[in-house]
DNA sequence: GTCTATAATAGGATAGAC
DNA sequence: GTCTATCCTATTATAGAC
């Protein structure tokens, strides 16, 4: 997952593969037979549960919607590594890689999406502004991973991050919102 | 740029690159003697000029703030298609061409901020807040891009577009931002 | 400046011994 | 299940004729 989040699909060599797993090339297949692509599969699959018992599972649960969402900006910056981390989803959304992955990273951005949107419908809002809200978390998320590394700077990602709950769980009167 | 925007830097393939350009390799190397590099640098170059034409410059221009801010949204849509072109800067945020362009990124990164800050400037908005606000533009706009991919659902880009003036633009009085 | 040809290497993938 | 060895292709890059 390191490889793949740090190189994207087509950086990611079997040789750097070999060496983070620690694995031979022929291990490798002997665990992936259908090669590369395999070997994402899993990454995909593995990233999936991980995010489901960390960060989709605890938004739903019940509790506070502040503190579920206080708590889904404390595990993804954990998990983002402050912003030094690149993210396996944005990665693969490119290339030839967004074509093949296509349906697994749209379930897990919307599993991310209907998880947070649970959340949000908890705190008061309607369902359609929840949903664009939720949309627009996940948004802010992923562009501040970008600009945060286009610009060597990491306490971008930080301000972004800070600024979520309260944009969130705002009082849903902002003029151009809808209902 | 259309080769590496969509295929990213390992993606983009001498022969891909020979393809959309209609050279052979050997202009190529004509051209670029330092090989991929070289291009994906001119590339760059040619990106710059390009966003400072029509974006950066207009946005620095005479004029109602809100007029400029909503020109640079319109051209914003035009150039990513709408939400379907992915974004070359987005693109190279990434592996190892992140080190090898990466001032050159950061510069963009930064002119485009900037020019984006003197408009909220002229819009009656503290220095800080204008600065925060062009951020958030550029991570939403990027943001948008890597789900509006990733779900494969170009509603999602244009959406956040469409929110981006008004949000921009809103009086500074919101709880958490900073001054 | 462009072409054909060709290096030289890295990449994905497989064979077969152990 | 792992190893060494190897194949095949794509890839980057260069040489030299035109």
């Amino acid at each position: 997952m390191q490889v793949v989040r740090r190189h994207g699909y087509d950086g990611a060599s079997l040789a750097e593969l070999s060496k983070a797993t620690g694995l031979g090339k022929s291990s490798l297949y002997h665990y992936f037979p259908d090669g590369k692509d395999d070997m994402v599969r899993a990454v995909l699959e593995h990233l999936e549960s991980q995010l489901q018992a960390s960060i989709f599972g605890p938004l739903r649960e019940a509790g506070p919607a502040r503190r579920r969402v206080e708590r889904m900006v404390k595990t993804v910056d954990a998990y983002y590594r402050g912003g030094r981390e690149a993210c396996v989803l944005g990665n693969l959304v490119l290339g030839t890689s967004r074509t093949r992955f296509g349906a697994k990273l749209r379930a897990i951005f919307d599993e991310w999406i209907d998880a947070l949107a649970v959340a949000l419908r908890d705190a008061g809002l309607s369902r359609s502004v929840a949903r664009a809200r939720a949309e627009d978390a996940v948004i802010r998320i992923e562009g501040a991973l970008v600009l945060a590394g286009g610009m060597d700077d990491v306490s971008l990602f930080g301000r972004a991050l800070k600024q979520l709950p309260a944009e969130l769980l705002a009082p849903p009167a902002r003029p151009a919102e809808a209902s």
